[in-house]
DNA sequence: TTTATTTTTTAGGTTAATCTAAAAAATATT
DNA sequence: AATATTTTTTAGATTAACCTAAAAAATAAA
């Protein structure tokens, strides 16, 4: 069955919201994501649930059919992959990709996404550490935490981000936070909740909570 | 002025035919190339031109304008590229690339045109010998010869091919006939036009002028 | 130079994806 | 339990890109 862009982007907006919650999701929460209005919003789910690719029920909200969430991982994959190829074959920094990655997850051919996966060299997880699923759409679940759910005193790697957006990775780059960086959590200053961080050994740092929200780390041994 | 995916192959089907012609071109050309109907090319054209990127007047035929050159252009750089890389770093054969970069020609970045090029090597030609447009826009006029006007006797170098289809870039394949390819012809027959051609100074084969028609080369001095 | 043929345009519709405004259903608050 | 608020759906339009059938213009043939 034919598939359109804006169809293919319906369904990845719904899994994203699914990964976050095991309710159903509700007409406005697309809407949000999509940048549309609820009402052209109801009138997609009647016709991706026609498809059988979401299970809707009017006023009930929605969720992914195995069709529909086989679809939506298969695109998950292609944005994580040209995002890979975009910065380790192309030098394009970790904020400049999503948006072009959001134009090629739609180019549709197995045996490309097959060979870029080979000429990248199987890759695990994306730029942003975002986990890439694999050709049969299964998705490794990465347990990461929130650095602002972390104790003081503890050490730990950055393994990904929570946000995608310009502005927030370009910060992290500025305060020199990349992929891999080991950070020990030096205060934690109860007015703000923000941090105290030292990043690679070196002088602490000022975090925000709010950016400390967005970041994922893996506690050291 | 945003410009869609079915605007950009109108302009370019407009200027794939200007390159055969110093005429205007018709509607029903545009059509046929389009795998269209006439009435629809009627509507598009009036757009285009309300747009500036041709010019248009009804019943008299169609051109592009500048600024539709250019568009056109630069849609073309970015087929002509990606085909290059989905020959030289994803592994693909010729005759299995014009459909993905179909889809690639459409991506929108700057950027992304500028790097991928460079990545490549700044190639002058794509896999089929068809010269790529530079930043500027500015298309190498590339004087090939088609093998079928060429005189019995003569030497000469496949440079490229007149045509993208699978089926016939299969059958040169199958041939030997590849890019580069040393011709040495041995024999035109008179019945049917067709050669007798020695490819790399092996043992002489028999090509129709049908194919012989598609094949441009170079003479050598 | 009429007449016939071909090409192109117009007229009127369809489908996908969107919108605004109004109605209906679900949820929250007194 | 009744009322108010929020969420969702329906109704009715719009736009882009396409279609078929009919009319108009251009070109070719008699
Ligand atoms: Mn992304
Ligand atoms: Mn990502
Ligand atoms: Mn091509
Ligand atoms: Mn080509």
């Amino acid at each position: 069955m034919a598939i359109s862009f804006t169809e293919e982007n319906y369904l990845k907006v719904i899994h994203r919201l699914s990964e976050a919650t095991s309710e159903d999701i509700s007409t406005n929460a697309v809407a949000e994501l999509m940048q549309t209005k609820a009402a052209s919003v109801t009138d997609m789910l009647r016709k991706l649930a026609d498809k059988g690719w979401v299970n809707y029920q009017k006023y009930q909200g929605v969720r992914l059919s195995p069709a529909g969430e086989k679809i939506a991982l298969s695109i998950v994959r292609k944005h994580r992959l040209w995002e890979v190829f975009l910065v380790d074959k192309m030098g394009f920094n970790w904020d400049e990709v999503h948006e072009i990655a959001e134009q090629l997850e739609h180019i549709e051919s197995d045996e490309l996404v097959q060979k870029l996966d080979a000429y990248l060299g199987f890759p695990k997880t994306d730029p942003h550490g975002d986990p890439i699923p694999n050709k049969e759409g299964i998705l490794p679940e990465l347990a990461y935490l929130h650095l602002s759910d972390i104790k003081a005193g503890k050490n730990c790697i950055l393994m990904g981000v929570a946000q995608d957006s310009a502005v927030f990775l370009q910060l992290l780059t500025k305060l020199n936070l990349s992929l891999g960086a080991k950070l020990a959590i030096m205060e934690i200053n109860e007015f703000d909740r923000s941090f105290f961080v030292s990043i690679n050994d070196a002088e602490p740092i000022f975090i925000s909570h709010e950016v400390a929200k967005n970041i994922l780390v893996k506690i050291l041994a």
